[in-house]
DNA sequence: AACTTATGAATGAACG
DNA sequence: CGTTCATTCATAAGTT
């Protein structure tokens, strides 16, 4: 059982809605409004919010939630939830954001380097979701960071990648030992185990044998 | 029905300029100075990425991302992130697309058995913040069972930053005392400083007032 | 070319 | 907190 019927969000996605006309609506939604009952922050107060977080602040308290969610109930409606997850929400992309670039990063560099240098253009110079933090557009956060220090990147240093070779000239490497993260699912791990891609006999193309054997 | 009409997305805070320049080139032209524009996949890559789907991988983990991601870079260009998104989304829709169906059979059902509806329009709580700092626990939802590890729990240290008093001129809530920043994260402390509530006797404009940079 | 569909990307919300 | 879900936005690709 693997397949999360999680699925009811029938109550709430099928409810008809209220039209939350309670709250006179605010002269953002651009166009949508009415549907549904997740919050859509006006440019306002994203913009505000983003200079909070700028400006340092990553986990308000209550009575700043409060507060911030006070002042921006000006530019549109707005909950204190919705503030406490806007900065639960932006925090953790941010950092998720940065973990994954490092991520790839590394990876892509050494990949390049490796074997049938690819299509030249496809060096990404600056991609949105890595190299330079740069992903988020307005985000930027050119700032000195020093406000959050958060991880250190050695700490993770268990689950490295292990620099796998990339290419199949001798890909496979069994490198996930056995003790690879159950992460649960259990298609994946059976998957994990024995895909083959499937295109074997096609291939008109390389290798890339993808026996998730790898991962 | 949905509308999908959305206006447009004036500020969301990423805008990238559709009109970013002239003509619809758009050719995927990654890597070169200009504008990413989104992931293109080539067919090799979604035919891949197809089969770990099919073969059962719905959420892979941040390493299996990577890697993933890594051995497609053979085709072309990609990122973890789009390995990331693809994944997400493929799911997201295989089962979009299955609750459709089902629900369209017993919708009536769920509605009426699902007691007294209550007044779904007046659920929402209006400041869960009031008192309690960790807010919000009365979902029960039960989504599914999923575990999940990798990371083991780490000890971390909040890293405590000075603190520039929040919201000093005047709230509206006494609440701004000295010691406020007891309530959790010093940090959160830190950032707000400068925000300051001013309620102008503007209302047509922006009343907060962030003193933060704001453009 | 306008319209529709498919899908990449983003993000609010919430779970464990 | 990190992860996952649901919904929406944006845009490339496919249709008419």
């Amino acid at each position: 059982m693997e397949e999360r019927m999680s699925g009811f969000c029938i109550a709430k996605a099928r409810t008809h809605l209220r039209n939350s006309n309670n709250n006179k609506n605010s002269n953002n939604d651009y166009g949508s409004g009415t549907k549904c009952g997740r919050w859509n922050p006006t440019a306002e107060q994203v913009k505000v919010l983003t200079e909070l977080f700028r400006s340092g602040l990553r986990t308000p308290s209550t009575d700043q939630i409060q507060k911030i969610s006070s002042q921006l109930s000006f530019y549109g409606k707005i909950e204190s939830k919705n503030v406490f997850y806007w900065f639960q929400n932006h925090k953790a992309r941010e950092r998720q954001k940065r973990r994954r670039v490092n991520l790839d990063d590394n990876d892509v560099v050494l990949s390049s380097s490796s074997i049938i240098s690819p299509p030249s253009n496809l060096i990404r110079r600056d991609d949105p979701f890595s190299s330079s933090a740069r992903y988020f557009s307005e985000m930027s956060h050119n700032r000195h960071l020093q406000y959050y220090n958060e991880e250190p990147p050695a700490a993770k240093a268990e689950r490295v990648i292990e620099t796998l070779q990339l290419f199949p000239l001798n890909s496979f490497n069994e490198a996930t030992d056995h003790h690879q993260y159950y992460y649960g699912r259990k298609e994946a791990a059976a998957a994990a185990r024995g895909f083959s891609c499937g295109f074997s006999s096609e291939m008109d193309h390389p290798p890339l044998d993808l026996r998730l054997s790898f991962l």
